[in-house]
DNA sequence: CCAATAGTGTCTGTAAGACAATATTGG
DNA sequence: CCAATATTGTCTTACAGACACTATTGG
């Protein structure tokens, strides 16, 4: 900010504006994306579903505010994945007073159930296809600016599989390149051609390394048991793995 | 933000939270990229070269106050491109007071000369290569985490550059496409084909539209007068041009 | 053996990078 | 005509998508 300004208008001849985060916390569960919300307890928007989020205290990074606001809702046994989102300031986007959110997108690994009896009355994992995102019809109301705010994070994640390895931050440690797909598959909403996507995967340079282990005997149908696979290195993914849709002209 | 939150951190038991806007504009001057920056007139970083930014005023969204501040220091003839790029919050980035500021980056096709006299007891155009990117070996020094903002925008500018338009938006509404470009040689720093760039961006559907004129006599010496375009209705560029640097392997 | 899933081989169309060749224009 | 810039042609290589085929494994 420019000091020049600081003459002209000095802090404390505005109203108090608060700092707050939000948290897009996704993970897939039973091969279907799921989103954390809670159910606000008290006005506004009582009763209505919300994404989890709070003040941002004194001393404490923007990061970190997330973390532990996400922490204090869910169990995390590793540290997920998480960056920011993008800041949403309009000014009557809370009724109660000016709050500037900074929305992040985390992402982990089935996350086990939300903590309960915890601050939020009811913290759960809500498939996205209740809100809009794909198959469902229904879309269940959120509080506040939080249906364009997820909006904006599925957006995110979306891409993001394409040219980054983030994928991986939704499965465990080593898992097999068929679950792999399933993650595109279920927040892409389409089938991949399994073969293509198998051979694709493995020639990006530094997305996933073979362990040498081979999966567990699958389920009660037969079928070769994979191999099993780690996160590589890269941080971006080189060629990219396109949408299927997107390869659609665009004009 | 959880409305559980709100009953055990009520916003008055913290200290006040300023809530300011920072821009990184970008424009193109003699074939190289430059950035606005204002000389600070008061401590702390007295004299420092600072991003220009302020305070976000009550009932102002966050774009408008990025834009009211970036019409303060130079004379818009049009709307440029505005785009939010990410939150600073770190507790202590600015000495005085918690400060989060939501960073924005702007770009416009050639504008004229900074405002002078205006609050800003300085503002002006620095090339980019003054500020450690390019070919410059010299690194002026920014003021609080400006540094770290202006890498962040011109890496995402960079990267926007592969798979949105926004190079036109460095361009007045006509141009050839040798202007386009000098503006993605100049920002990524690199030389490119011209003939390949040139069937490349015409190959891309609703980047650039063939507007019958023609660009008037060059400059001093000869060369065939290159056909004028205008930008096109896309988004988002389908097949991206890549980097070249990019393309070597990643891991 | 049959069904189901994993992984490999091949072929075709699209697109990128290299290089050559043609089209214009100022001097 | 010469130098310089614009634009088009071709060729080679990389890679995505389609499809056929081989490899395993449970029942």
């Amino acid at each position: 900010m420019a000091a020049e300004e600081q003459r002209e208008y000095d802090p404390h001849d505005y109203p108090p504006v608060a700092a707050t985060v939000d948290i897009v916390a996704l993970t897939i569960r039973g091969d279907v994306p799921h989103v954390l919300l809670v159910r606000r307890g008290e006005a506004p928007y009582r009763n209505s579903w919300a994404l989890p989020g709070g003040f941002v205290r004194p001393d404490e990074d923007l990061a970190t505010a997330a973390l532990r606001e996400l922490s204090e809702e869910t169990h995390l046994t590793v540290a997920p994945h998480l960056e920011q989102l993008g800041t949403y300031g309009t000014p009557d986007r809370d009724p109660r007073m000016r709050v500037i959110s900074v929305a992040h997108l985390a992402i982990a690994a089935g996350l086990p159930e939300p903590k309960s009896g915890s601050d939020a009355a009811d913290a759960q994992w809500v498939p996205l296809s209740r809100l809009g995102f794909g198959d469902g019809a229904e879309t269940l109301p959120l509080a506040f600016d939080h249906a364009v705010i997820l909006a904006d994070a599925v957006e995110r994640a979306r891409a993001k599989l394409e040219y980054t390895p983030i994928a991986t931050s939704f499965l465990p440690p080593e898992f097999t390149i068929a679950q792999l797909r399933a993650i595109y598959e279920s927040l892409w909403n389409e089938p991949l051609h399994a073969a293509n996507f198998h051979r694709k995967v493995r020639s990006v340079s530094g997305f996933v390394i073979d362990t040498g282990h081979i999966a567990p005997s699958g389920r009660d149908k037969g079928g070769r048991r994979a191999r099993l696979y780690r996160a590589g290195e890269a941080t971006l993914l080189h060629p990219a793995l396109l949408r299927p849709s997107i390869t659609s002209t665009t004009a």
